[in-house]
DNA sequence: ACCGATTTAGCACGGCCGTGCTATATTAAC
DNA sequence: GTTAATATAGCACGGCCGTGCTAAATCGGT
């Protein structure tokens, strides 16, 4: 009978300590050494919790994915729970704003999101919880936009397919962008154009 | 009096060597051993002209960001020599289009770019190049709205700095997206996309 | 043939990596 | 105190990395 830890608490700290890793340093950074020292641990620790670490890369990528997804999934509880005396372009405005690194959180989040997107290309690993997050945000703003014209908030002949890659599109360069180029993509910036791009749907 | 090599065709062969690895293999694929092997040298003939690794790797995406610089700036010209009886907004499609992985030339490319941006935010002596390649993105979307304001052709009191970060993200949206996501982003529906978008700004 | 500047080539080192594996520590239950 | 399941710990190996450095090959000019 040993020290009493809770295995999911420990395997959700290192995986954080990786995503702190990914964020600092980039995917590499996140060496089974590197997160042993982040966490606190000794190797031999790290790797009780995890059989190798593409289990720990994966199990992170979940994590950080749920994370945000949860977020996310508030808003649109709101969203749906709205009466009919609500502002709903604040709400949708709001719910999409999430996506966006508008503060130290968010940022470094996405950046670790983004370094494992961007390595699921070349580690088949990672790419199943790459494109489950890539589809609940296609389908999450489907759905978003039908409801708006079945609403008459938009038109209908929207085309849905083109305007949902379009503001999933937006998302992700905006992202991008704030994250690579912070100096010339500012908070305010990135709220400005994002409602700039939902006006322009109604058009 | 040795072989005879033109220096810049060896150095040029070499960088792409590596921005074929970097875009099947990601940044980690592009070690010396395996740059070698890929442009048919040994090892030591790599370092002979580039002074170490580092050097390599900001060569290779200077280089890469001057090849999809060169393509643009041709489409740069045409819209700059273009008589009044052409239409603009084709012009202006194309030019745009053209920083989109419509094919597999520029798909590979944009992967390979795509990785070296990622790869600028851990590795300071590659920022410069990516500051640059972003600038120059910006500076080109910022003329043609401006342009197209001084002509008529769009609202005068459009927001110019929305409107370039909102194109410009959308082009790196549509990129990330197309290069991670190929099966639910083809290149009719980028192109449809960024029609949309296009459309949107005189609204 | 000799010379020398350039080009080609690669050994060996220290460093870091993931992983197979072993060993020790811990502590509730008995 | 003993037991045993769990948790902590880390050695050593083979592999790959970039780099310091040395050596040989090349070939036009003399």
């Amino acid at each position: 009978m040993p020290k009493i830890v809770i295995p999911e608490d420990r395997r959700r700290a290192v995986s954080e300590a990786v995503a702190r890793l990914v964020s600092q340093e980039g995917i590499d950074g996140a060496s089974l050494r590197n997160v042993a020292k982040e966490a606190g641990l000794a190797i031999g620790s790290v790797r009780h919790y995890f059989a190798n670490h593409e289990e720990l890369m994966i199990f992170t990528m979940r994590e950080l994915g749920q994370r945000i997804g949860a977020r996310i999934a508030a808003h649109v509880d709101q969203l749906l729970n709205a009466g009919p005396e609500v502002d709903r372009r604040a709400l949708v405005e709001t719910l999409f704003a999430e996506f966006l690194p508008l503060d130290r959180t968010r940022s470094d989040e996405a950046v670790a999101w983004l370094a494992f997107v961007v390595a699921a290309r070349t580690r088949p690993a990672l790419r199943p919880t790459a494109e489950e997050q890539h589809q609940f945000v296609r389908t999450l703003i489907d759905r978003t936009l039908r409801e708006a014209i079945a609403r008459g908030g938009l038109p209908q002949d929207l085309d849905v397919e083109v305007e949902t890659l379009r503001l999933s599109a937006l998302l992700d360069g905006l992202t991008l962008q704030a994250l690579v180029y912070p100096e010339s993509t500012t908070p305010e910036l990135l709220l400005a154009t994002l409602r700039r791009s939902l006006a322009s749907f109604g058009t």
